[in-house]
DNA sequence: TTAGGGTTAG
Protein backbone atom coordinates (compact mmCIF):
# COMPACT_ATOMS: atom_id res chain seq x y z
CA UNK A 1 0.00 0.00 0.00
CA UNK A 2 1.19 3.55 -1.02
CA UNK A 3 1.70 5.54 2.12
CA UNK A 4 3.38 8.35 1.19
CA UNK A 5 2.82 11.84 1.96
CA UNK A 6 1.72 12.89 -1.01
CA UNK A 7 -0.79 10.02 -1.33
CA UNK A 8 -1.92 10.35 1.96
CA UNK A 9 -2.77 13.95 1.49
CA UNK A 10 -4.87 13.18 -2.05
CA UNK A 11 -7.11 11.21 0.36
CA UNK A 12 -7.64 13.52 3.31
CA UNK A 13 -8.59 16.63 0.63
CA UNK A 14 -10.60 13.70 -1.58
CA UNK A 15 -12.42 12.02 1.66
CA UNK A 16 -12.56 15.62 3.66
CA UNK A 17 -16.17 15.64 4.36
CA UNK A 18 -16.92 11.91 5.92
CA UNK A 19 -16.32 11.43 9.40
CA UNK A 20 -15.32 7.53 9.10
CA UNK A 21 -12.96 7.50 6.63
CA UNK A 22 -11.07 10.62 8.54
CA UNK A 23 -10.79 8.55 11.55
CA UNK A 24 -9.00 5.84 9.16
CA UNK A 25 -6.98 8.79 7.65
CA UNK A 26 -5.98 9.54 10.96
CA UNK A 27 -4.67 6.36 11.68
CA UNK A 28 -3.02 6.06 8.59
CA UNK A 29 -1.21 9.42 9.41
CA UNK A 30 -0.20 8.47 12.91
CA UNK A 31 1.54 5.22 11.39
CA UNK A 32 3.03 7.21 8.69
CA UNK A 33 4.49 10.14 10.74
CA UNK A 34 8.34 9.49 9.98
CA UNK A 35 7.71 10.18 6.91
CA UNK A 36 6.29 13.44 8.19
CA UNK A 37 9.13 14.64 9.74
CA UNK A 38 11.84 13.27 7.72
CA UNK A 39 14.71 15.86 8.43
CA UNK A 40 16.40 14.85 4.74
CA UNK A 41 12.95 16.06 2.91
CA UNK A 42 14.27 18.30 0.11
CA UNK A 43 13.46 21.95 0.69
CA UNK A 44 10.44 22.06 -1.15
CA UNK A 45 8.50 19.52 1.15
CA UNK A 46 9.25 21.37 4.12
CA UNK A 47 6.38 22.77 4.21
CA UNK A 48 4.34 19.54 3.45
CA UNK A 49 3.90 18.78 7.63
CA UNK A 50 1.92 21.89 8.15
CA UNK A 51 -0.08 21.56 4.82
CA UNK A 52 -0.58 18.18 6.57
CA UNK A 53 -1.60 18.97 9.90
CA UNK A 54 -3.92 21.97 8.67
CA UNK A 55 -5.83 19.44 6.20
CA UNK A 56 -6.22 16.49 9.02
CA UNK A 57 -7.43 19.74 11.43
CA UNK A 58 -9.85 21.13 8.43
CA UNK A 59 -11.08 18.02 8.36
CA UNK A 60 -11.97 16.71 11.84
CA UNK A 61 -13.56 20.22 11.91
CA UNK A 62 -15.79 20.02 9.24
CA UNK A 63 -16.93 16.64 10.00
CA UNK A 64 -17.73 17.71 13.85
CA UNK A 65 -15.09 16.81 15.89
CA UNK A 66 -13.83 20.29 17.34
CA UNK A 67 -12.24 18.78 20.12
CA UNK A 68 -9.80 16.24 17.79
CA UNK A 69 -9.14 19.57 15.87
CA UNK A 70 -7.46 21.17 18.85
CA UNK A 71 -5.64 18.00 19.75
CA UNK A 72 -4.34 17.74 16.43
CA UNK A 73 -2.85 21.38 17.23
CA UNK A 74 -1.32 20.66 20.47
CA UNK A 75 0.27 17.31 18.45
CA UNK A 76 0.90 19.57 16.13
CA UNK A 77 3.08 21.95 18.50
CA UNK A 78 4.66 18.93 20.12
CA UNK A 79 6.09 17.73 16.58
CA UNK A 80 7.47 21.24 16.35
CA UNK A 81 5.68 21.82 13.02
CA UNK A 82 5.16 25.17 12.59
CA UNK A 83 1.66 26.58 12.31
CA UNK A 84 0.70 29.02 9.57
CA UNK A 85 -2.42 31.45 8.82
CA UNK A 86 -4.39 28.50 6.91
CA UNK A 87 -3.82 26.46 10.38
CA UNK A 88 -5.91 28.99 12.51
CA UNK A 89 -9.68 29.65 10.90
CA UNK A 90 -10.57 26.08 11.79
CA UNK A 91 -9.08 25.94 15.19
CA UNK A 92 -10.85 29.18 15.76
CA UNK A 93 -14.02 27.81 15.20
CA UNK A 94 -13.78 24.30 17.10
CA UNK A 95 -12.95 26.57 20.23
CA UNK A 96 -15.86 28.57 19.41
CA UNK A 97 -17.70 26.90 22.67
CA UNK A 98 -14.85 27.84 24.48
CA UNK A 99 -13.74 31.81 25.37
CA UNK A 100 -10.76 30.85 27.23
CA UNK A 101 -9.52 28.27 24.15
CA UNK A 102 -10.43 31.29 21.83
CA UNK A 103 -8.05 33.53 23.92
CA UNK A 104 -5.21 30.64 24.02
CA UNK A 105 -5.75 30.75 20.15
CA UNK A 106 -5.52 34.61 19.85
CA UNK A 107 -2.09 34.47 21.70
CA UNK A 108 -0.84 31.51 19.26
CA UNK A 109 -1.85 33.13 16.40
CA UNK A 110 0.85 36.99 17.64
CA UNK A 111 3.39 34.61 18.33
CA UNK A 112 3.26 32.84 14.97
CA UNK A 113 2.85 36.43 13.49
CA UNK A 114 -0.47 35.75 11.50
CA UNK A 115 -2.30 38.47 13.15
CA UNK A 116 -2.82 40.59 10.38
CA UNK A 117 -3.95 37.64 8.43
CA UNK A 118 -7.47 38.60 6.71
CA UNK A 119 -8.57 35.09 6.96
CA UNK A 120 -7.57 34.80 10.50
CA UNK A 121 -8.82 37.99 11.67
CA UNK A 122 -12.47 37.49 9.88
CA UNK A 123 -12.59 34.08 11.96
CA UNK A 124 -11.75 36.03 15.58
CA UNK A 125 -14.21 38.63 14.60
CA UNK A 126 -17.34 35.75 13.66
CA UNK A 127 -16.30 34.56 16.97
CA UNK A 128 -16.39 37.25 19.18
CA UNK A 129 -19.71 38.01 17.63
CA UNK A 130 -21.02 34.88 18.33
CA UNK A 131 -19.75 35.33 21.51
CA UNK A 132 -21.96 38.34 21.90
CA UNK A 133 -18.70 40.48 22.55
CA UNK A 134 -19.59 42.98 19.97
CA UNK A 135 -17.04 45.55 21.08
CA UNK A 136 -14.12 42.82 20.18
CA UNK A 137 -15.74 42.23 16.85
CA UNK A 138 -15.76 45.50 15.91
CA UNK A 139 -12.20 46.21 17.31
CA UNK A 140 -11.05 43.06 15.58
CA UNK A 141 -12.75 44.61 12.23
CA UNK A 142 -11.30 47.84 12.69
CA UNK A 143 -7.92 46.74 12.60
CA UNK A 144 -7.75 44.90 8.92
CA UNK A 145 -5.66 46.74 7.01
CA UNK A 146 -7.22 46.10 3.71
CA UNK A 147 -11.11 45.68 4.41
CA UNK A 148 -12.43 43.48 1.71
CA UNK A 149 -16.61 42.41 0.97
CA UNK A 150 -16.27 39.64 2.99
CA UNK A 151 -15.19 41.02 6.08
CA UNK A 152 -17.45 43.54 5.98
CA UNK A 153 -20.64 40.97 5.98
CA UNK A 154 -19.24 39.59 8.86
CA UNK A 155 -19.38 42.85 10.55
CA UNK A 156 -22.24 43.73 9.33
CA UNK A 157 -23.56 40.03 10.38
CA UNK A 158 -21.84 40.96 14.13
CA UNK A 159 -24.03 44.33 14.42
CA UNK A 160 -27.51 41.70 13.36
CA UNK A 161 -27.26 39.12 15.85
CA UNK A 162 -26.18 41.74 18.18
CA UNK A 163 -29.38 43.58 17.90
CA UNK A 164 -27.59 46.98 16.68
CA UNK A 165 -29.33 47.52 13.32
CA UNK A 166 -28.75 51.16 13.20
CA UNK A 167 -24.48 50.37 12.91
CA UNK A 168 -25.32 47.73 10.29
CA UNK A 169 -27.12 49.77 7.96
CA UNK A 170 -24.26 52.40 8.14
CA UNK A 171 -21.92 50.35 7.54
CA UNK A 172 -23.89 48.83 4.83
CA UNK A 173 -24.41 52.31 3.22
CA UNK A 174 -20.77 53.20 3.54
CA UNK A 175 -19.82 49.73 1.80
CA UNK A 176 -18.28 50.80 -1.76
CA UNK A 177 -19.30 47.22 -2.66
CA UNK A 178 -21.58 44.91 -1.93
CA UNK A 179 -23.32 41.70 -2.74
CA UNK A 180 -25.87 39.47 -2.12
CA UNK A 181 -24.48 38.35 1.08
CA UNK A 182 -24.49 41.97 2.46
CA UNK A 183 -28.17 42.16 1.40
CA UNK A 184 -29.68 38.90 2.60
CA UNK A 185 -27.85 40.03 6.07
CA UNK A 186 -29.49 43.08 6.41
CA UNK A 187 -32.94 41.70 5.46
CA UNK A 188 -32.15 38.83 8.06
CA UNK A 189 -30.94 40.74 10.79
CA UNK A 190 -34.06 43.11 10.18
CA UNK A 191 -35.99 39.86 10.92
CA UNK A 192 -34.28 38.30 13.42
CA UNK A 193 -35.07 41.97 15.67
CA UNK A 194 -38.70 41.51 15.22
CA UNK A 195 -38.77 43.94 12.04
CA UNK A 196 -40.31 42.11 9.88
CA UNK A 197 -42.02 44.66 7.96
CA UNK A 198 -38.51 46.47 7.23
CA UNK A 199 -37.13 43.13 6.43
CA UNK A 200 -39.34 43.07 3.65
CA UNK A 201 -39.18 46.90 2.25
CA UNK A 202 -35.37 46.00 2.07
CA UNK A 203 -35.46 42.77 -0.14
CA UNK A 204 -37.90 44.93 -2.10
CA UNK A 205 -35.29 47.41 -2.33
CA UNK A 206 -32.62 44.72 -3.33
CA UNK A 207 -34.80 43.63 -6.26
CA UNK A 208 -36.17 47.12 -8.04
CA UNK A 209 -32.89 49.13 -7.47
CA UNK A 210 -29.48 49.19 -8.90
CA UNK A 211 -26.68 48.74 -6.52
CA UNK A 212 -23.45 51.03 -5.32
CA UNK A 213 -21.67 49.37 -8.79
CA UNK A 214 -25.00 50.02 -11.15
CA UNK A 215 -25.79 46.66 -11.36
CA UNK A 216 -29.18 44.95 -9.80
CA UNK A 217 -28.18 41.71 -6.84
CA UNK A 218 -29.26 38.59 -8.03
CA UNK A 219 -31.19 37.12 -4.84
CA UNK A 220 -30.41 33.50 -3.94
CA UNK A 221 -31.83 30.75 -1.42
CA UNK A 222 -30.67 32.16 1.59
CA UNK A 223 -32.54 35.55 0.67
CA UNK A 224 -36.07 34.17 -0.19
CA UNK A 225 -35.55 32.11 2.86
CA UNK A 226 -34.89 35.10 4.95
CA UNK A 227 -37.66 37.12 3.42
CA UNK A 228 -40.18 34.37 3.29
CA UNK A 229 -39.73 33.87 6.63
CA UNK A 230 -40.48 37.91 7.24
CA UNK A 231 -43.76 37.51 5.34
CA UNK A 232 -44.76 34.13 7.47
CA UNK A 233 -44.12 36.02 10.90
CA UNK A 234 -46.79 39.14 9.27
CA UNK A 235 -50.04 39.01 8.98
CA UNK A 236 -52.06 40.46 6.33
CA UNK A 237 -52.62 40.54 2.33
CA UNK A 238 -49.53 42.58 1.85
CA UNK A 239 -47.26 39.74 3.60
CA UNK A 240 -49.55 36.93 1.62
CA UNK A 241 -48.82 39.07 -1.37
CA UNK A 242 -45.23 39.36 -0.96
CA UNK A 243 -44.15 35.95 0.07
CA UNK A 244 -46.71 34.62 -3.11
CA UNK A 245 -44.52 36.60 -5.21
CA UNK A 246 -41.48 35.47 -3.78
CA UNK A 247 -42.32 31.78 -4.57
CA UNK A 248 -42.79 33.64 -8.26
CA UNK A 249 -39.72 34.37 -8.13
CA UNK A 250 -38.35 30.89 -7.29
CA UNK A 251 -40.87 29.25 -9.88
CA UNK A 252 -39.88 31.39 -12.58
CA UNK A 253 -36.01 31.31 -12.03
CA UNK A 254 -35.86 27.80 -11.70
CA UNK A 255 -34.34 28.14 -8.39
CA UNK A 256 -34.45 24.40 -7.05
CA UNK A 257 -36.94 23.83 -4.26
CA UNK A 258 -34.23 22.70 -1.91
CA UNK A 259 -34.91 22.19 1.84
CA UNK A 260 -34.44 25.59 2.88
CA UNK A 261 -36.34 26.99 0.04
CA UNK A 262 -38.98 24.24 0.47
CA UNK A 263 -39.92 24.44 4.01
CA UNK A 264 -39.67 28.46 4.21
CA UNK A 265 -42.44 28.06 1.78
CA UNK A 266 -44.70 25.51 3.74
CA UNK A 267 -44.25 27.51 6.95
CA UNK A 268 -44.96 30.40 5.41
CA UNK A 269 -48.06 28.97 3.47
CA UNK A 270 -49.21 27.76 6.45
CA UNK A 271 -49.02 30.42 9.06
CA UNK A 272 -51.25 32.25 6.17
CA UNK A 273 -54.04 29.34 6.40
CA UNK A 274 -53.51 28.63 2.62
CA UNK A 275 -52.95 24.99 3.86
CA UNK A 276 -53.28 23.78 0.04
CA UNK A 277 -50.15 25.58 -1.00
CA UNK A 278 -48.35 23.97 1.69
CA UNK A 279 -48.82 20.26 1.30
CA UNK A 280 -48.25 21.09 -2.74
CA UNK A 281 -44.95 22.56 -1.96
CA UNK A 282 -44.00 19.62 0.21
CA UNK A 283 -45.53 16.68 -2.53
CA UNK A 284 -43.06 18.87 -5.18
CA UNK A 285 -40.12 18.35 -2.78
CA UNK A 286 -37.18 15.74 -4.00
CA UNK A 287 -35.59 15.92 -0.66
CA UNK A 288 -36.83 16.38 2.92
CA UNK A 289 -35.37 17.14 6.16
CA UNK A 290 -37.10 16.73 9.62
CA UNK A 291 -37.23 20.56 9.81
CA UNK A 292 -39.22 19.86 6.47
CA UNK A 293 -41.62 17.53 7.64
CA UNK A 294 -41.60 19.18 11.48
CA UNK A 295 -43.14 22.53 9.40
CA UNK A 296 -45.64 20.28 7.25
CA UNK A 297 -47.00 18.89 10.71
CA UNK A 298 -47.22 22.15 12.22
CA UNK A 299 -48.97 24.12 9.86
CA UNK A 300 -51.59 20.85 9.20
CA UNK A 301 -51.96 21.08 13.35
CA UNK A 302 -52.74 24.66 13.20
CA UNK A 303 -54.78 24.48 10.72
CA UNK A 304 -57.88 22.31 11.99
CA UNK A 305 -56.41 19.28 10.53
CA UNK A 306 -54.97 17.00 13.83
CA UNK A 307 -55.57 13.50 11.97
CA UNK A 308 -53.72 14.83 8.99
CA UNK A 309 -50.49 15.98 11.04
CA UNK A 310 -50.82 12.58 12.67
CA UNK A 311 -50.53 10.56 10.00
CA UNK A 312 -47.78 12.94 8.46
CA UNK A 313 -45.99 11.79 11.51
CA UNK A 314 -46.36 8.21 10.81
CA UNK A 315 -45.43 8.70 7.26
CA UNK A 316 -41.93 10.11 8.28
CA UNK A 317 -41.80 7.31 10.94
CA UNK A 318 -42.41 4.95 8.28
CA UNK A 319 -40.05 6.44 5.68
CA UNK A 320 -37.11 5.35 8.29
CA UNK A 321 -34.53 7.94 7.12
CA UNK A 322 -34.79 10.54 10.07
CA UNK A 323 -35.60 10.63 13.68
CA UNK A 324 -37.85 12.99 15.06
CA UNK A 325 -36.66 15.59 17.22
CA UNK A 326 -37.85 18.06 19.92
CA UNK A 327 -39.55 20.18 17.41
CA UNK A 328 -40.92 17.24 15.63
CA UNK A 329 -42.59 16.62 19.48
CA UNK A 330 -43.91 20.19 20.06
CA UNK A 331 -45.92 20.03 16.62
CA UNK A 332 -47.36 16.62 17.01
CA UNK A 333 -48.51 17.25 20.52
CA UNK A 334 -50.00 20.37 19.35
CA UNK A 335 -52.13 18.34 16.78
CA UNK A 336 -53.11 16.31 19.72
CA UNK A 337 -54.20 18.77 22.12
CA UNK A 338 -56.23 20.52 19.44
CA UNK A 339 -57.64 17.25 18.01
CA UNK A 340 -58.60 16.26 21.81
CA UNK A 341 -56.63 12.81 20.71
CA UNK A 342 -55.52 12.86 24.22
CA UNK A 343 -54.64 8.78 24.78
CA UNK A 344 -52.42 9.32 21.69
CA UNK A 345 -50.79 12.21 23.03
CA UNK A 346 -50.79 10.78 26.61
CA UNK A 347 -48.51 7.66 24.99
CA UNK A 348 -46.58 9.52 22.63
CA UNK A 349 -45.11 12.12 25.46
CA UNK A 350 -44.42 8.77 27.51
CA UNK A 351 -42.56 7.40 24.36
CA UNK A 352 -40.53 10.57 23.93
CA UNK A 353 -37.65 9.52 25.83
CA UNK A 354 -37.48 6.23 25.50
CA UNK A 355 -38.20 5.07 21.97
CA UNK A 356 -36.99 8.58 20.18
CA UNK A 357 -34.00 9.36 22.39
CA UNK A 358 -35.95 13.22 22.94
CA UNK A 359 -35.73 14.27 26.37
CA UNK A 360 -38.91 16.68 26.86
CA UNK A 361 -38.60 20.17 27.69
CA UNK A 362 -40.92 22.62 28.46
CA UNK A 363 -42.30 23.25 25.76
CA UNK A 364 -43.34 19.95 25.31
CA UNK A 365 -45.19 19.73 29.38
CA UNK A 366 -46.78 22.88 27.90
CA UNK A 367 -48.30 20.74 25.19
CA UNK A 368 -49.47 17.83 27.73
CA UNK A 369 -50.81 20.47 30.10
CA UNK A 370 -52.65 22.12 27.03
CA UNK A 371 -54.15 18.52 26.04
CA UNK A 372 -55.32 17.12 29.48
CA UNK A 373 -56.46 20.91 30.40
CA UNK A 374 -58.60 21.03 27.59
CA UNK A 375 -60.14 17.60 27.71
CA UNK A 376 -60.88 18.57 31.08
CA UNK A 377 -58.41 15.99 32.46
CA UNK A 378 -57.38 19.37 35.19
CA UNK A 379 -56.22 16.62 38.26
CA UNK A 380 -54.05 14.61 35.97
CA UNK A 381 -52.48 17.95 34.97
CA UNK A 382 -51.90 19.28 38.32
CA UNK A 383 -50.46 15.90 38.56
CA UNK A 384 -48.08 16.15 36.07
CA UNK A 385 -47.10 20.06 37.13
CA UNK A 386 -46.28 19.16 40.75
CA UNK A 387 -44.10 15.90 39.21
CA UNK A 388 -42.15 17.48 36.62
CA UNK A 389 -38.33 17.50 36.84
CA UNK A 390 -37.67 21.04 36.58
CA UNK A 391 -40.16 24.01 37.98
CA UNK A 392 -43.01 25.34 35.25
CA UNK A 393 -42.55 27.92 33.48
CA UNK A 394 -45.92 30.59 32.56
CA UNK A 395 -46.35 28.72 29.48
CA UNK A 396 -47.25 25.72 31.66
CA UNK A 397 -48.84 27.30 34.14
CA UNK A 398 -50.66 29.37 31.59
CA UNK A 399 -51.93 26.50 29.75
CA UNK A 400 -53.52 24.99 32.82
CA UNK A 401 -55.10 28.83 34.29
CA UNK A 402 -56.84 28.85 30.54
CA UNK A 403 -57.82 24.86 31.00
CA UNK A 404 -59.29 26.26 34.53
CA UNK A 405 -61.38 29.02 32.72
CA UNK A 406 -62.96 26.79 29.98
CA UNK A 407 -64.24 24.25 32.77
CA UNK A 408 -64.81 26.95 35.53
CA UNK A 409 -62.47 25.42 38.25
CA UNK A 410 -62.33 28.27 40.30
CA UNK A 411 -60.34 27.47 43.62
CA UNK A 412 -57.40 25.44 41.05
CA UNK A 413 -57.39 28.42 38.81
CA UNK A 414 -56.67 30.87 41.64
CA UNK A 415 -54.18 28.74 42.86
CA UNK A 416 -52.72 28.79 39.49
CA UNK A 417 -53.29 32.05 39.17
CA UNK A 418 -51.20 33.19 42.38
CA UNK A 419 -48.45 31.03 41.24
CA UNK A 420 -48.57 32.62 37.79
CA UNK A 421 -48.39 35.98 39.18
CA UNK A 422 -45.40 35.22 41.76
CA UNK A 423 -43.41 34.02 38.43
CA UNK A 424 -43.83 36.66 36.33
CA UNK A 425 -43.54 40.40 36.07
CA UNK A 426 -47.13 42.08 36.34
CA UNK A 427 -48.72 41.39 33.35
CA UNK A 428 -52.41 42.18 32.48
CA UNK A 429 -53.32 38.46 30.98
CA UNK A 430 -53.78 36.36 34.31
CA UNK A 431 -55.66 39.08 36.24
CA UNK A 432 -57.94 39.33 33.39
CA UNK A 433 -58.54 35.22 33.34
CA UNK A 434 -58.67 35.35 37.39
CA UNK A 435 -61.18 37.78 37.15
CA UNK A 436 -63.23 36.19 34.59
CA UNK A 437 -63.03 32.69 36.26
CA UNK A 438 -64.48 34.45 38.99
CA UNK A 439 -67.12 36.24 36.88
CA UNK A 440 -68.40 34.41 35.51
CA UNK A 441 -69.45 32.04 38.47
CA UNK A 442 -70.63 35.55 40.04
CA UNK A 443 -68.18 35.90 42.22
CA UNK A 444 -68.69 39.43 41.90
CA UNK A 445 -66.72 40.38 44.78
CA UNK A 446 -63.31 38.23 44.59
CA UNK A 447 -63.97 39.17 40.52
CA UNK A 448 -63.44 43.57 41.75
CA UNK A 449 -60.73 42.61 44.01
CA UNK A 450 -58.70 41.35 41.37
CA UNK A 451 -59.45 44.07 39.16
CA UNK A 452 -58.86 46.58 41.64
CA UNK A 453 -55.45 44.76 42.49
CA UNK A 454 -54.14 45.12 38.93
CA UNK A 455 -54.94 48.55 38.81
CA UNK A 456 -52.88 48.97 42.13
CA UNK A 457 -50.17 46.98 40.62
CA UNK A 458 -50.52 49.99 37.92
CA UNK A 459 -51.69 47.41 35.06
CA UNK A 460 -54.04 47.95 32.77
CA UNK A 461 -56.35 46.07 30.31
CA UNK A 462 -55.31 46.16 26.65
CA UNK A 463 -58.60 47.50 25.14
CA UNK A 464 -59.28 44.15 22.47
CA UNK A 465 -60.01 46.09 19.08
CA UNK A 466 -60.08 44.98 15.18
CA UNK A 467 -58.67 46.32 12.32
CA UNK A 468 -60.02 46.34 9.12
CA UNK A 469 -57.52 46.19 6.44
CA UNK A 470 -58.12 48.40 3.71
CA UNK A 471 -56.40 48.31 -0.05
C1' DT B 1 -5.55 24.47 2.20
C1' DT B 2 -7.91 29.12 5.28
C1' DA B 3 -12.80 34.00 6.14
C1' DG B 4 -19.18 36.09 5.36
C1' DG B 5 -25.64 35.26 4.85
C1' DG B 6 -30.58 30.86 5.39
C1' DT B 7 -35.62 26.76 7.46
C1' DT B 8 -39.13 24.14 11.55
C1' DA B 9 -41.87 25.18 17.98
C1' DG B 10 -42.68 28.56 21.82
Amino acid sequence: MNHSPEYLLQLLQRFIKHPKLISQLHSLVITSAHLLHNPNSPSHLKWKPTLFYNTLITAHHTSGFPHKALLLFTHMLASQVPPNSHTFPPLIKSASSSPSLGTSLHTQVIKRGVLCDPFVQTTFLVLYARNGSLVDARKVFDEIPLLCIVACNAMLHAFCTNGDMESAVSLFRGMPKRDVVSWTSIINGFAGNGEFGKAIQFFGKMMTHKDVLGCLVKPNEATYVSVLSSCANLDGKTALDCGKQVHGYVVANEVNLGVFVGTSLIDFYGKMGCLNYAVSVFNQMDSREVCTWNAMISSLASNGREKEAMDMFEDMKAEGRLRPNSITFVAVLTACARGRFVREGLDLFGSMSDVFGVVPIMEHYGCVIDLLGRAGHLGEATDIINNMPFQPDASVLGALLGACRIHGAIELGEEIGRRLLELQKPHCGQYVVLSSINAEKERWDHAADLRREMMEAGIQKIPAYSMVHLT
